[in-house]
Parts: structure tokens; C-alpha cells; sequence
DNA sequence: GCCTTGATGTTTACGCTGTCAACTTAATCC
DNA sequence: GGATTAAGTTGACAGCGTAAACATCAAGGC
């Protein structure tokens, strides 16, 4: 996706998302704080400090990529939310395997995402619309599953907090695991755990939604 | 605890576990990754280099603060584990409080422990053993309560998993909005669900727990 | 008592990093 | 068509991890 092979004009014509692009690849082999904008310049080729035409500090681009990442995960969240019409017990675990699974895919972004990083920046305005943005998906469905009785009877906060607890643990074992797995092939209790995790992230979260399912 | 105004001998006698934790009082305002070697000498006093005689690069500097961690929440789980010696419920119950309470209070250490620096160290024998050592805990523990018929019958490490996920992603939220809070007072449906988490942990617990616990 | 040895700490240097100030190029507006 | 301004470049600065060569000092052998 990034340009990078062009004749070089003086003017590149689309280089705040080609930076943005170049510095996801980027972040699959480095965390944010080690990405190095000099070598995202060599990369797409421009010079070393063209970025700083488009984001006024490194950190500044950090927050328009995870702005970048949340809006992606929004839209899966939302295209399982909008595919799964039928049984709301489906719907829910659809949509909250749609955020596992598009956090195991996009692990660089997803980290970026969660990171400490990001989470410094609660000054963020328009980071901090896109987190409750999509946060509404879930909070949306809580109240849903409570209103037709098929969660307990408590606050939303309380089940969509504990949800929220879910994904993103699950999310962070298995990239933990993949992360791993290239250098170690041990087997014991700890891997088993994740390994079972991994191999079937949706049973582990079928089992854990139980926890705010009404009982009959 | 780090011995720096001494009258600054040639030989410092302690500085392999000054510098550990020094860099853990560092950590507590940067990431792993941006750690400087050049401002923990700095800050004990001792030239710049100084810490290759004791760690022959950064990343093992960080795997020591790892296994060190490790050690660290071993120990509050294990003490848990040993003050409540009565109904099983709240002996399980504790364990997994105190590993979520271990990590918000050392936010620093446990995002070392769980993040991506440390994840791709697989090969570093001594930090998984350590690793495993921890998880033994939780593994007897969910044994113990299958075994009683407290939990419902499914594979150890099924239940495991589920748990390191609850535990994980409880801490992580703690965590996050604890790095948050310092900038931001929004009050969306996000920070809602945050703030029920944060403000009442065992109750998310509690109720997460109630996933694998036998129905009769 | 002296000398050797090995562990520990220092100095200097290299290429990398983010960022700033000053400069150049090219497109756009009146 | 000249001025303005957005977009990219150049060169410099301090800070970073790390490697090589050097200095200091405690311990052990004779």
C-alpha cells in the first residue's frame, strides 16, 4: 500500500497516510515507542523530518494510528453486529468474537490501542470520541441482553465492565501467545492454558458470558 | 532504596541490584522500551557503562526485572493462598484478588511482566520457569476445585485459561484507567464501566468466577 | 610483602534516534 | 503574475545503546 517507488517529486502528494501506513508495517516488528519515524522516511523515501508537515511530534502520530486502529475495530464490531440478526445470544457472542478476533489480526494496532502509551494521552479529544464511540456497541448490547432478560438484573456499567474484561483478556493471550510461540515450544500448565485459549477463543468466551446470563 | 550519595568509591559493592531497582523507579514514569541505561547510572552515579559488567544489554537488564516481578506477585499469591485456609470459594477468590491487587499497586512491573518486550523473550529459560512457577497456583488451585465439585467438570486447562483471562484483563483495566485518570475526567459509558471495575474489582471478580462454578 | 589475576568501573567513540531552525520547491489565491 | 503558503530538505544538537580499550582494586599464591 505505501508509495514508495514513484520517479520522486519534490512533492510526494499523499504522504500523511503513506506515513501512516508505512508506520503499521512498521509496528509488527517494533512497539511504538521504538518505531523510528527516520526510518519510515527511508522506507517510503523522503527526507527525515518530512513527517513533521503532517504530525507536529512522534507521539502525534502514534495517536492518529490507534485513531486509525479504533475506527477499524469499530467497523468489525459493527459488521457482526449488523450480520448476526437473529438470536441475540448469537449476535452477542458474534460481535464480541469479532473484537477478539480482529485484535489477534491486527495485534500491532491492538497494542497500540491498549498500550500505555495511548493511555497517557486522556487530553485526546477526538482519540477519546473514537474509544466511546465504538465502547457504545457493547454498551448498546448489554442493555438489550438486560432489557429481554437474558442477562441479570444489575447496572450496565457492572456487565459491560465485566464483559469488557473478557475481550480484552482474551486478546491479550492469544497475541501474547503468538508473540511467543516464534521462539518457544515448551509445554507446560502456563502454555496449556493459553494454547487452550487460542485454539478456541470463542468456547472461552461462551463459558465466561455465563457469568451474566440469567438463570432459569 | 538505591544507594547514590555515597562518598563514591571506585567499586559501588551493591550496583547489580541498585540498578534494578533504580531502573524500576524509572519504570514507573517510562516504558520498558524507553528505559535509559545512560539516566539510571546517571541517577546512582556511576559512568555510563557501568551496567555491562552486570547485564550485557538492556533486554537482560529488563528480563531480571522480570523474573525479579515475577517473584514478587508470586509471593502475594502465595500469601493469599495461605491466609485463607477455610471455605474453598474464598481462598480462590482472594488468590485471584490478590494477583489483580499486586498488579494495579505495581503497575510498572506488571506491564513489564505482560507486555510485548518480555513476550518475545520465549527463549530466556529462567523467566519461563519463573513464569510457570506462578501459574502452578492457579493450576492446583482450579484442580482442587473441579476435583471437590465446585467448579464444573471440564479440562483444567479450559478453566485455567478462562481465569488467567479474567484475572489479566481485570488488572488491565485497573491499570489503564489509573494512567488515564491523570489527564482526563470524562464521564461516557467507558469510563462508566472502567470506573465499576476499578472501584470494585472482587465484585467483577466474583461475578466472572461464577462462569465456572457448578450450577445445581 | 609482592605480584598476578579477575572482577568491576571508566573513557572514548560510533551510529542511531527525535526535534528544531533555516532553507527550497511548488502550488494556490487575488 | 506576484505574493502567500503548504510541503519537503538540509544541517545541527543532545540523548540513546553499545563496543573497545583502559583504570582500579580486592583476593590468592608464593
Amino acid at each position: 500500500m505505501p508509495k514508495q517507488t514513484e520517479p520522486s517529486p519534490y512533492h510526494h502528494g499523499n504522504l500523511r497516510q503513506c506515513i501512516i501506513d508505512t508506520a503499521c508495517e512498521h509496528l509488527k516488528q517494533t512497539s511504538p515507542e521504538s518505531l523510528s519515524c527516520r526510518a519510515i522516511s527511508r522506507n517510503i523515501g523522503v527526507s527525515q523530518t518530512a513527517h513533521y508537515r503532517h504530525f507536529p511530534s512522534k507521539n502525534a502520530l502514534l495517536a492518529a494510528i490507534a485513531i486509525y486502529s479504533i475506527e477499524l475495530l469499530h467497523k468489525a464490531m459493527n459488521e457482526a453486529n449488523a450480520k448476526y440478526t437473529g438470536e441475540f445470544a448469537e449476535t452477542f457472542l458474534e460481535v464480541g468474537l469479532a473484537y477478539v478476533t480482529w485484535a489477534s489480526s491486527n495485534p500491532e494496532k491492538y497494542q497500540l490501542l491498549t498500550g500505555s502509551s495511548i493511555a497517557k494521552m486522556g487530553q485526546h479529544k477526538e482519540l477519546m470520541e473514537a474509544r466511546q464511540q465504538s465502547f457504545e456497541i457493547l454498551n448498546k448490547l448489554i442493555e438489550q441482553g438486560i432489557d429481554s432478560g437474558f442477562f441479570i438484573q444489575r447496572p450496565i456499567p457492572e456487565l459491560a465492565g465485566a464483559m469488557w474484561v473478557c475481550v480484552h483478556g482474551i486478546s491479550c493471550l492469544l497475541i501474547t501467545r503468538s508473540q511467543m510461540l516464534l521462539v518457544d515450544e515448551s509445554n507446560n500448565s502456563a502454555e496449556q492454558a493459553m494454547r487452550h485459549v487460542s485454539q478456541d477463543p470463542r468456547a472461552t468466551l461462551e463459558l465466561l458470558i455465563q457469568s451474566i446470563r440469567r438463570r432459569d
